[in-house]
DNA sequence: AAATAAAAGGACAAAAATATCTTTTTTTAT
DNA sequence: ATAAAAAAAGATATTTTTGTCCTTTTATTT
């Protein structure tokens, strides 16, 4: 499971996709309001993204965090890993002390294909097809109303 | 994710099935040193299982932790379910507020098909039925042998 | 009945995760 | 240049989880 900060992160660059450009930067205590975080915490992870080049930010006034071009190529995966050990995706899901073929527990022949399945989706899902993803939905939700 | 505690008890008990019964009983003691668990933390969580009836124990010397009949049929989801908070099951996998079909998170429809299955299997598996699989599993190995 | 061994219970300690606060640095706008 | 605004950095606080220790209770054995 991943780590309350690692959460707020995908949140809020999230959020940041939909809300920021170069131009509209945000304050982590503006992100921070919107989203219902602590702000404090907030920024100390964004900090750890921008110094992972996950995101880009400008000090001073007008400053901000935002995504450029080439943060949106970053991955889903790649947020995570910055905040949170994935060591830990390689672990039994029932804390048995191997994850393997060899010795399977009861739910290895379910968790161990998903979670494949999921560090998959985490690794090729970018932050730009997620705010594609994001405006194809309002669109839609625009559409039905 | 499960608590450290909820995987200690689920090993322990994975234990108890193989190497216990009402006239051998075991030690926390025993139990924590075999399997190299902190033994007064697992204690705790012994007396817990104990007071919701998932496992059995007899005070006096010769006493300890053993599985009844009754304590067998209960499931993997008894054990969790004793020791963690299950509502987390509920949660979104990526921290979104609400996890829902409507407005589904990036892994939504990885995740919440994964996560049904596991609680469906975590709710049916009996721990009698884990004691049969495990005995199997070492028959095997004992047959390549 | 007495001694003993073990669980049960409760208080305490350490570590990790989460949250807050303060100061410093940097950038921008005036 | 100066002031202001915001990130960056660092120190501190709280909460939760994990881990330890000590005392009490209870059942068993002698
Ligand atoms: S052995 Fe448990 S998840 Fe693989
Ligand atoms: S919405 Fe994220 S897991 Fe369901």
């Amino acid at each position: 499971m991943l780590s309350k900060a690692s959460k707020y992160a995908i949140t809020a660059v999230l959020y940041l996709t939909n809300s920021s450009n170069k131009q509209h930067k945000l304050g982590s205590k503006q992100i921070a309001k919107a989203l219902d975080i602590p702000a404090p915490f907030l920024a100390k992870t964004l900090q750890e993204l921008t110094k992972k080049k996950i995101i880009s930010s400008v000090k001073g006034p007008n400053g901000g965090f935002y995504l450029s071009k080439e943060n949106e190529n970053n991955t889903l995966f790649d947020i995570i890993a910055c905040i949170d050990d994935v060591e830990k995706f390689n672990d039994c899901y029932l804390g048995q002390f191997e994850c393997n073929e060899d010795k399977p527990c009861v739910v290895h022949h379910l968790y161990f294909p998903f979670k494949n399945e999921l560090i998959n989706k985490l690794k090729t899902k970018t932050i730009l097809e997620m705010s594609n993803e994001y405006a194809h939905n309002n669109n839609l939700t625009q559409i039905l109303k």
